[in-house]
DNA sequence: AGTTTTGGATAGTGGAACTCTCCAGTCAAG
DNA sequence: CTTGACTGGAGAGTTCCACTATCCAAAACT
C-alpha cells in the first residue's frame, strides 16, 4: 500500500500523513527504495486510531502521543496503563490556581474512594466545583450524590469488562474505554436531558 | 471599580479584560469621563464565569459568546435555552463524516428518548460509536446499556432540580449546569475508575 | 508640575495543527 | 527510451485562536 491509498482508505489527506510520520504518530513503512515505501492494515489501523483520538476523543496530539507509547509499550501494569490515559485526558495546564482540593476532597472521603490526591482528575474535580461556587452556582449535595453514583457504577462496569486474559488487549481496551467512552457519556447526558425536558413539558 | 482593581479581584490580566471587552464577552463600564470608567460586581461575576467557561467548561470563546446570549436573553423556553448550551457543547466540526446515524439511532431507539436527530449531541454519539467500532473496540451492549442508565438518571436529576419560579434563575440554572457539571462528570467517572482498579487489584 | 493610570485602538505574539512547495528518485505507459 | 505522473522526505508557510504589547492623549493623584 502506497501513501495515496493510504490516504484514499483512510479519508487523511497525504500531506497530513507526512505530517504525522514526521511527528512519530505513525511508524515509517517499509522502505522499498529512495522514493518509495510499503504500508500495511496495521498502519491504516494506527491512522484510523490516531483520527479517532483528535476528533472523537478531542485530545491534543500530545495527548495522542501519550496514550499510543501507553498501547505500544508492554507495559506490565493496568494500573499505570489507566493513569496514562487519565493523564492524556484530564485538562493540563488550566486553572490549578485557588485549588486547595478542599471541595473535591469532600467528595472523595464521602465516597470512601481511595484515589490519588495528586491526580490530574481530582484537580479537574476540585477546579470545576470551586468554580460552580464562584459562579454562584454551588452544586448542591444530592445532585452531587446522584452524579458519584452515576460515575460509580460506570466505573465499575468499566473495569469489570476488561479483558483478563491477554495483556496488551486489556492495556488497549481500558486505554482507548478511558478516552473515547467520554464523548459517548456525555452524548447520553445531553441527549437524556433533551428526553426529560421535552417529556416533562419543561 | 477601576479596570486594574478588576484586574486584581479577578486574577485576568487588563489586557485580557481590554480584549474581553472589545469582543463583547464583557459590557463596557460606565464611561465616567473619556479616560476612565467604572465596573461594578457585575462585572466581576461575569467575568469569573467567562473564566470558568474557558478552564472549566472547555469552551472556545464563541462559544462562550452564545453560552451568555442564552443567558442574557429574556428566552421565554427553558428546552430553548438547553438548546444553546448543547450546541455550544458538542463538537462543531469533527468528524461527521460516514455519520449514518444508525448507531445512535438504535442506541436512542433502544432507550426510548425522544430526541432531535439533528442535534450535535446526537451527531457526536454516532461518531464516537463508529469510531469505536472502527479501531477495533465497539461498546458491548450491555456496557452502553449502562452508560444509558447512568445518563439517564442524571439527567432526571439536573432537570428536576431546576428551579421552577424564575425564569431567569432557571435558564441560568441549566445552562451552567450543563457546561459545567460535564467536567465534573468526567472527573468522577476517572476518579472512580481508580478507585475500583486500586481495591480490586487490577 | 509632574508622574501614573486609564480607555481605546492597532498591531504583534505564540502555539497548535496542519498545508504547501520543492526536489530528486522511481515507475509504468507509450 | 523518453515522458509524465507519483513518491518520500524536508522545510517553510498558513490559518486559527486566544491572547499580549505598544501607543497615545486625556484624566487623576501627589
Amino acid at each position: 500500500m502506497r501513501i495515496s491509498e493510504l490516504s484514499r482508505d483512510s479519508g487523511v489527506p497525504v500531506a497530513t500523513i507526512k505530517f504525522y510520520l514526521r511527528e512519530g504518530l505513525l511508524p515509517p513503512g517499509l522502505a522499498t527504495g529512495a522514493t518509495r515505501a510499503e504500508y500495511d492494515e496495521r498502519h491504516l489501523a494506527r491512522l484510523r486510531l490516531v483520527r479517532a483520538l483528535v476528533d472523537v476523543g478531542r485530545l491534543p496530539l500530545a495527548g495522542v502521543r501519550e496514550v499510543l507509547a501507553a498501547i505500544d509499550d508492554p507495559t506490565p501494569s493496568l494500573h499505570h496503563a489507566l493513569g496514562t490515559a487519565h493523564d492524556a485526558l484530564a485538562p493540563t495546564t488550566p486553572a490549578a490556581r485557588a485549588a486547595d482540593g478542599r471541595l473535591a476532597e469532600a467528595v472523595v472521603s464521602a465516597a470512601g474512594w481511595r484515589v490519588d490526591r495528586r491526580s490530574p482528575s481530582f484537580a479537574q474535580l476540585d477546579a470545576a466545583l470551586v468554580a460552580l461556587a464562584d459562579t454562584g452556582f454551588p452544586v448542591d449535595p444530592t445532585s452531587l450524590a446522584r452524579y458519584v453514583d452515576a460515575a460509580s457504577a460506570i466505573a465499575r462496569g468499566d473495569v469489570a469488562g476488561v479483558p483478563r486474559d491477554d495483556v496488551a488487549a486489556a492495556v488497549q481496551h481500558v486505554v482507548l474505554g478511558t478516552v473515547l467512552h467520554e464523548p459517548v457519556l456525555l452524548a447520553l447526558r445531553r441527549l437524556a436531558q433533551q428526553h426529560v425536558s421535552a417529556t416533562t413539558g419543561i
